[in-house]
RNA sequence: GGGUGGGUAGCAAAGUAGUCAAAUGCGGCAGACUGUAAAUCUGCUGGCUUCGGUCUUCGUAGGUGCAAAUCCUACCCCACCCA
């Protein structure tokens, strides 16, 4: 359930806590991927430490590997892979998208075939449920389908009209599953509609209809521009109950999550602080005063450029994370250099860090104001 | 001293007359990454350039030939084998 403590009287964001099975959870967040079940080289312990309060995983990736039997048999996710904080369960909708090579969409549902043995699966929102069950997931989101960008007004609406039948269909055979359960997961309902104003209000409306947990917008970052990503936002975030938890699906990058926030987003997931620490693309603060105000707030920089060869300062200087509270520029680029192993999960500390303590600065700077 | 193989760009290694400023790999430089098939991918990596070219390069020095990294001669180096 998600509970609104306050609204900013400059945008509108929102402080709020929304409360699952494993706890409570402070809004805004940013939830790290751990798709397979791991978040990139991290121990569940280190992720608390960074602050992480919920983590992401994938109901695709999870049936095809490990499988459903093997997670059963481990008692749900959570004791699989030692996580006792919440878990959000992605769908399967992305990799519609993500995996468009080996995935055919009927209007009952979308047919992978596995990149593993070539079998064939045919997901569907009633299964999707089933298997977020299963893995014993704190927020289940719908089977949808994330259109590509571009997409025709035509390929974008039946993509909006599949979804929506779909949510109807999730929706019905979560009800029905959990009939008898006192502790429910939470479910999310995704709005569709790509960059089509009147799809986007469509989608966001029907959904709001069948009395979702919380709404999540998708479709967005994959490719669009992002002054129309937000206009899409504005617009869709207008007609959501303000009491419901509003889910930016794969974003973003800094400053937009910031912007997001203040179009009223409450949850974030994305791959950057992650892939990119893997990829050597860390980020420094440059600037400690107002979040919310100051637009160019953080610095990139690429480890492995020379210019770091014998730069001992840590990634950033005002950093607290165990990374930079320990290791100079010059060595985490002399580990990627030399393709050492833990160059990467240093990196990858001090991203998340980066990403978790950002959404703490605007929660407190939300508090305060 | 004799024999054999070899000397190609930062390194390794193809190429053995024209389509060669020279494959490929490594190294180096820079960039991308947005509900993760990503420890991945892309571009550049002799000089100059108005980006059309142009100049100098394949151990060194000569030679043949319209044309040479590629053929010939001499020399210098390296590796291994025999004395």
């Amino acid at each position: 359930m998600f509970k609104l403590i306050k609204k900013s009287n400059q945008s509108q964001a929102r402080l709020g806590k929304l409360t699952t099975a494993h706890g409570v959870i402070d809004t805004p967040f940013f939830m790290p991927i751990a798709t397979r079940a791991a978040v990139k080289g991290l121990i569940p312990e280190e992720l608390e430490n960074l602050g992480a309060q919920i983590i992401l995983s994938n109901t695709y990736h999870l049936f095809l590997r490990p499988g459903l039997e093997i997670i059963k048999k481990s008692d749900g996710l959570h004791k699989f892979m030692h996580w006792e904080k919440p878990i959000l369960t992605d769908s399967g909708g992305y990799q519609v998208f993500s995996l468009e090579k080996n995935r055919k969409i009927k209007d009952q549902g979308v047919e992978f075939q596995s990149e593993f043995d070539g079998k064939k699966i045919f997901l569907t929102p009633e299964k999707a449920v089933e298997i977020q069950k299963i893995l014993g997931s704190d927020i289940m989101m719908v089977l949808d389908e994330c259109a590509p960008y571009p997409a025709s007004y035509d390929e974008a609406s039946r993509a909006v009209i599949r979804t929506t039948n779909w949510a109807q269909s999730s929706r019905t055979a979560f009800d029905k599953i959990f009939k008898k359960n006192r502790v429910k997961p939470l479910i999310f309902g995704i709005i569709q509609g790509s960059i089509f104003k009147d799809l986007r209000l469509k989608s966001a409306k029907d959904l709001v209809k069948l009395n979702f947990d919380g709404y999540a917008l998708g479709g967005f970052m994959v490719g669009e521009p992002i002054k129309d990503t937000f206009k899409m936002i504005k617009l869709v975030e207008a007609e959501l109950p303000e009491n419901k938890a509003r889910y930016l699906m794969g974003a973003g990058k800094p400053e937009q999550i910031v912007q997001a926030v203040k179009a009223g987003i409450d949850m974030f997931d994305c791959v950057i602080p992650t892939r990119n620490a893997r990829h050597g693309l860390l980020y420094v603060m440059t600037n400690n005063k107002s979040l919310m105000t100051e637009k160019n707030f953080y610095q990139e920089i690429h480890i492995t450029n020379s210019k770091y060869k014998d730069d001992i300062k840590p990634i950033d200087s005002h950093c607290e994370c165990y990374t930079c509270q320990n290791f100079s520029r010059a060595y985490l680029r002399h580990l990627f250099m030399t393709n050492e192993p833990l160059g990467q999960r240093l990196t990858t500390i001090h991203n998340l860090y980066f990403y978790l303590n950002l959404m703490k600065n605007i929660r407190e700077e939300l508090k305060k104001e």
